[in-house]
DNA sequence: ACTTAATATATCGGCCTGATACTATTGGAA
DNA sequence: TTCCAATAGTATCAGGCCGATATATTAAGT
């Protein structure tokens, strides 16, 4: 999902500023899914000011910088209603983690172990975060989202340490593989 | 991770050409966690060349287009090292369904209800998929990699299943949305 | 006979990230 | 009390990457 539309589909929620929407897709039940920075989101802003699909008033204050809240319009809803009426692509799962054990041949089985734990340990905080979300009263597609993750995120917890202790032996190296084996791997 | 620290590990298990290195990130167990365009896998292959990190050797073939096989060097392996040597960033996770669901208000429980369904069926596929790789002999790092990967997935699976007709009622509005609110969305 | 899939390399527009810049306030630690 | 880090805000830019596209041959399915 782009940030335009990711930014419409926020805006559809509720008014807010691009700082706001940082901050939703960061630390919100949004980050569970997606991501997005000030270098796509306020460039996203101002074209969709100019298409007409958002409008823009300026809130000056005095003790902070003035924002720019952003309000969505009718031909934004519709829009938006176009967007999402096509079939959402497949999820993508990048893991440096994963790769790294992959890539881990000349990785110490030390290392390796700090690495997992590290890992049990940054679930274990992700899972708490979500539950503190789940405490506050939310709409049915939040909840359903943030319980989504939970549960992905504590298969992952559980998987690490069920096998935590998998790369104790010695990995087998490899010259040239076979095509038909590359597949495998 | 870049693409250039994925070609340097994926060389690092066996040589390969640009074509099979992509398969490999859309097929193999690669697939759940990362992903790479030729549109970065091939520029990314000739810098490498350039700095003496792998090597390319052209072998010609009469029924195919000329293959260019690339090898990681002993400098290759040392940069690999010190790339891995680093902490792993945190895992992202990316879902347009997620996304769909959460800005989902004026989409009908009907719609809803089919795009579950749905992704049901394709989390059925990456499982049985995953699976299949499984099989086939291979070392203790990959199975470990899809292992975790079908917990997840299968996670997901359950999840969405248990939760097929979580959204049967109707969903609340929103209008201008308090900060203290927008970290709960 | 025709079309789709597979094998193989390569380029390019445009989107997006991560870093950086700028300014001002609040709260906590030293 | 003084100073630093975090928070609140908007904004730009270099460089990385995706998705589409081009090119060319062969195998297999309809």
């Amino acid at each position: 999902m782009d940030v335009r539309t990711l930014c419409l589909g926020i805006l559809s929620l509720g008014d807010a500023t691009g700082y706001e929407i940082k901050k939703m897709v960061a630390e919100g039940s949004f980050s569970f899914f997606s991501e997005a920075s000030y270098g796509s989101i306020y460039p996203a802003l101002t074209k969709l000011t100019d298409e007409g699909l958002v409008t823009c008033r300026a809130l000056v204050q005095e003790k902070r910088p003035d924002k720019k809240i952003y309000s969505l319009t009718p031909a934004g809803r519709e829009e938006l209603t176009q967007l999402l009426a096509r079939d959402p692509g497949p999820d993508r799962n990048r893991s440096e983690f994963l790769a790294a054990l992959l890539f881990a041949e000349a990785v110490s089985p030390q290392r390796v172990q700090e690495l997992i734990d590290d890992r049990i340990d940054q679930h274990r905080g992700k899972i708490a975060a979500l539950e503190t979300l789940l405490d506050e009263d939310m709409s049915t597609a939040s909840r359903f989202v943030v319980e989504y993750g939970i549960a992905v995120q504590r298969a992952a917890l559980d998987y690490l340490s069920e096998h935590r202790n998998a790369f104790g032996a010695g990995n087998e190296p490899a010259k040239r593989l076979e095509t038909s084996r590359q597949a495998a791997l």
